[in-house]
DNA sequence: TTCCATATGTGCGGTAGCGCACATAACTTG
DNA sequence: CAAGTTATGTGCGCTACCGCACATATGGAA
């Protein structure tokens, strides 16, 4: 890999290799990336991987409400797409321009095939991995626009999602300490959850009385997260 | 990739192709993991990768203040330990169990093995990829933990570091959809961060005076994001 | 049983950001 | 240069969450 074999000013690009650069240059094309122009819609398969040259892609999540949380930018330093090579083919995520200039694209046969030849391991790998950003990317936006209480319901679920019982171990303040909020705050949020006959508590342990009643209570950051590990993880429901 | 060809509680262990089983099956060990142990710690490369049985593990980001926010969770559906793999080997967060059990461990060269055979462009798209997902788990610790101003001033340099110039064209209307926050909120930080002499704007234009300023200003999570660019994409400082 | 550590509950003033309504300013188009 | 559109600025009441102080309850150890 070495560096600066081209006139590349995406830098991904500019340290490929002359062997992987030979079997895509007849297809790179460079393209105007138009200001709020929208790469990827959440959910569709991309046709195309994009390299920004001078342009800037905002990757942001859009809620049901309308509201919108960015989760990352990428600019010439890197690629935009990587669903495509993840294993997933999209994300639940949008892509748009947030300053114009342009980009490489590359058909995204052409970045799947340098990922063909890999073992069966690797690519269940990466399918995990994608789900964990999708968990990652649900936090960011749940962070910024939903109640306690929502975020609560959020942690209970995924929480109960990975044991075998309906009851958990933990602490409040530790329970605080994840969601990155004060104790008393969670003290509150679990109490109206439990007034609500949601779950029931005592020193240290939470039980789950309602599961469907904490889906309802949860914000939509749940059902995302649950749906990607679904369907990018298939294999792993059956059992 | 047939399912269920063994024992195992953890999903992607339970789906592993019988090759790669008989390669780690001296070498995975069921170990004890006790509530509240560190399986690793910010920036420490970690000499296992963890399969969870039953037990649950916690993903997040502990702040200089000792503040904490939960990046995500993993248990008997995933693995804990992917930089392993990525290629950044160690992550800047931190690893706890949050509702003890057991997890299959496996020495880490063993899943860096899988990943060894495979070609540079890989090695490189999953390093990018790893510098993205650290860009998300900021976006997310910030978003639960940073005034409007620090997250201004840690949007204003990761999008500057994309440009070639200290202009950028964005309208602060477009800027609070990207933040995920009201439009007059950002007029009023970027009116503070104008009156403090770190940028000029005009209808859609913002120029930054001061950079150094504006890193001042900034939270952490700037600096924590271009750190992990650097370290995992080195190439690309150079040119 | 007594005592102590841990877990949960409550009250109160403070504040950052929200939603809304409306004011001003600056380019753009005819 | 008049009018309309787009961008920025301001005021105001509201709410969720914060920080702190302190009260109460419960399980376990001596």
């Amino acid at each position: 890999m070495s560096s600066k074999n081209n006139n590349f000013k995406n830098q991904l690009l500019s340290v490929l290799p002359e062997a992987v650069l030979a079997r895509w240059e007849d297809e790179l094309e460079l393209v105007d990336m138009p200001l709020g122009h929208v790469l990827y819609e959440s959910g569709t398969k991309p046709d195309y991987v994009y390299f920004p040259e001078n342009c800037i892609v905002s990757i942001l999540f859009v809620l049901e409400s309308g509201a919108s949380a960015e989760i990352a930018v990428v600019g010439f330093e890197g690629m935009v797409g990587i669903s495509l090579f993840m294993g997933g083919e999209t994300t639940p995520s949008r892509a748009v321009i947030q300053s114009a200039g342009k980009a490489y694209r590359l058909p995204s046969v052409f970045i799947k095939e340098e990922f063909n030849h890999s073992s069966p391991v690797i690519h269940l790998l990466l399918r995990f991995t994608q789900a964990l950003i999708t968990q990652m990317t649900q936090t960011a936006v749940c962070n910024r626009h939903h109640s306690l209480d929502q975020q609560l319901c959020r942690w209970l679920l995924l929480s109960l999602d990975r044991l075998s019982g309906p009851d958990l171990v933990m602490t409040q303040e530790l329970i605080a300490n994840m969601l990155g909020v004060r104790r008393e705050g969670v003290v509150e949020a679990a109490s109206r959850l439990q007034k609500a006959g949601l779950i029931r508590y005592a020193r240290g342990r939470i039980h789950v009385i309602d599961r469907a009643g904490l889906e309802m209570r949860s914000c939509e950051c749940y059902g995302v997260v649950k749906l990607e590990y679904d369907r990018l993880l298939p294999d792993l429901i059956a059992v």
